[in-house]
DNA sequence: TCCAAAAATGATTGCGCAATCATAGCAGCC
DNA sequence: GGCTGCTATGATTGCGCAATCATTTTTGGA
């Protein structure tokens, strides 16, 4: 049973329930008060406002604390103060590094402020994001970090009554909920077909993930090819978490079926990976035969043979900024009238495959 | 101000705040009950156990929540039901693609019984991973899943004292907390040692990280290659979390001072991934002039040129048999006195390189 | 038709903490 | 000494929900 056998009013079971706070139940704020010998409210204040109670009583708190093993009960915490220092966060996946370099940011950034981080993996599908949102919400949290700007109807209506603090990331667009960091996935795709032009290559292929920034980031590449007159020899789609086998196979098929491109462009890590492991099988050399480049810096696309081009994203960063304007907003230094996005940008950094 | 202006015997404010719940505060279990036209526990149970209410209050109250967009408040339920449905997860880096899996698989299957994660991020330091704890017990998870048996005394204490589940992963030994999900590192090294011993191998080079499992690991291989009465020709530690980079530097390190192995076991991915790229970078044909074998399988091992021999380890299914174990307990079904203990084993699966 | 048994519903209270308001203590000043 | 102004402390209450116990309504059978 949850309820006492007898009222609190017995006061001889209240002094027993004293002696013994470890058999049973974890020891309150009341034991610590007991045992130190000051009331509640004191404790209380000796915790989280240590300057608001005497030298003497934060003493003996201090040793009671110590004595009885106390640790305070967030939840009804919370509860009372109306604010859960929680943070949701959700991203896609954790399986890629740079997802879970951002990750690590957020939860590193927020901890050192006294917030914890509530994970959840939406897979790139909005209908799970929503569930996750509907779950997570009720718990409270302070805050929010989203990945992207796809969002449900529902998830939307249930975000905006929640009104609470908001970031967005991993992309840029108009109409952020809130805040948003990111960088432009169209303009990585233009910058990527610019460079491969100037390099003098108008024979092109690409090979995609098909979740919405992959999208967007071919859409800039083919978009720029086309106003050069161009249109790619071959575009391959490959259905989201790209992986490593499925990038080997995509580009033996093309060369299979006669497809012979000066450059080739891949949206992600894994999947440029497999066309350079085929690309060696079938010795085509890169850079000599083919140009190389991809989207998603790793570290050791700078120590692979031959070295890798590639557009650099600081996932980290875009983790800590957000954390960092979501701090400030719920701390209630940002005005909440005002509408902020983050451009963290790109790079592409020339190495040796393109 | 926290409080409302006046009591709630001014029934008049509450009529107000009715019918406007959404200005201000989120709606309570008692609009909906206004509602609705029932009373705050006929909701409740709607909600939490529905068979106990009927066909017409069910209806009722499900046409309030859609009309009042009520969300229920998991902080004050948590505190009256003294539970949470919030399991910690502490690991030491999700950098590393195969924690990312063990986490996915467990956030994954806690989903679907209805528990949230909050995570933490230890970093392979035992303090950082007290603070962690400190910090999310105060939020009184339901259970608790930690990457291995190295605690701090204080993180013990305090893990017996919240008197719920525990389980601990990623490594197999006598003492553990409560349950255990893992396998045994020494055994991982004396395979290897044993695997190349048997392939004929008599001069040996070891490259590891230096935290625990990595140590253990290496443990387990120099003490088969003793038994033989072989000592490798060199040891690297590199400090965890060790990179690509490292990897490479170590291994054109040792070929500058002229050691010559005929076989490189390496206790990570990504300094295996470096010894392959020197190894090409210098001419070394793998497996002709050299063997290689390291621990921890990616997706692409078995994808590279040379493919990749490896100790492959299933990390998604020691996630999901940790949460598994970690749900049957927390719901009472497991006896509490019952340790239990799961080897998960390894397997080391044979390709090109060694 | 009536009663017993079962089902459905409601009133009250406590979970552990912190905000508010009230009071006690205490120095400094004329 | 009596007052003001301040700090330190305490008593009370509510945060939103669910467990317990009590009550009402419905059902089934003779």
């Amino acid at each position: 049973g949850r309820l006492r056998p007898t009222t609190r009013i017995d006061t001889t079971m209240t002094e027993r329930q004293t002696q013994h706070p470890q058999r049973g139940r974890a020891p309150t704020l009341i034991d610590v008060a007991k045992v130190a010998g000051v009331s509640p409210i004191t404790v209380s204040r000796a915790l989280n406002q240590p300057e608001r109670v005497s030298e003497k009583a934060r003493a003996k708190v201090t040793a009671a604390v110590e004595k009885t093993g106390y640790l305070p009960n967030m939840l009804a915490g919370s509860l009372a103060t109306q604010s859960s220092r929680l943070v949701a966060l959700i991203v896609p996946t954790i399986a890629n590094p740079i997802f879970a370099e951002t990750v690590r940011a957020i939860t590193e950034t927020l901890e050192q402020a006294g917030y914890q981080t509530l994970l959840g993996l939406s897979g790139y599908s909005e209908a799970q994001e929503q569930d996750l949102l509907e779950a997570i919400l009720c718990r409270r949290p302070d805050g929010i970090i989203l990945t992207g700007l796809n969002h449900t109807d529902i998830s939307r209506t249930r975000l905006k009554a929640a009104a609470i603090p908001i970031v967005e990331t991993w992309d840029l667009g108009d109409q952020p909920l809130d805040a948003l960091v990111g960088f432009s996935h169209l303009d990585v795709g233009r910058n990527v077909g610019e460079y491969l032009l100037n390099q003098g290559h108008r024979r092109f292929v690409a090979i995609s993930a098909d979740d919405q920034r992959a999208e967007d980031r071919l859409a800039g590449f083919i978009q720029v090819l086309d106003e050069a007159g161009i249109s790619p020899d071959a575009v391959e789609r490959l259905e989201t978490p790209a992986r490593f086998s499925q990038g080997r196979k995509a580009f033996a098929r093309l060369l299979e079926q006669g497809v012979r491109a000066e450059a080739v462009y891949c949206s992600s890590d894994t999947l440029a990976q497999g066309v350079l492991t085929e690309a060696r099988a079938q010795n085509i050399d890169i850079p000599g035969d083919m140009a190389l480049i991809w989207f998603g810096d790793l570290d050791f696309a700078a120590h692979t043979l031959p070295s890798l081009t590639s557009v650099q994203i600081n996932g980290a960063e875009i983790g800590y900024r957000a954390a960092q304007h979501l701090l400030s907003a719920m701390t209630g230094e940002h005005p909440p009238t005002e509408p902020v996005t983050i451009d963290v940008g790109f790079q592409i950094v020339k190495r040796d495959s393109a």
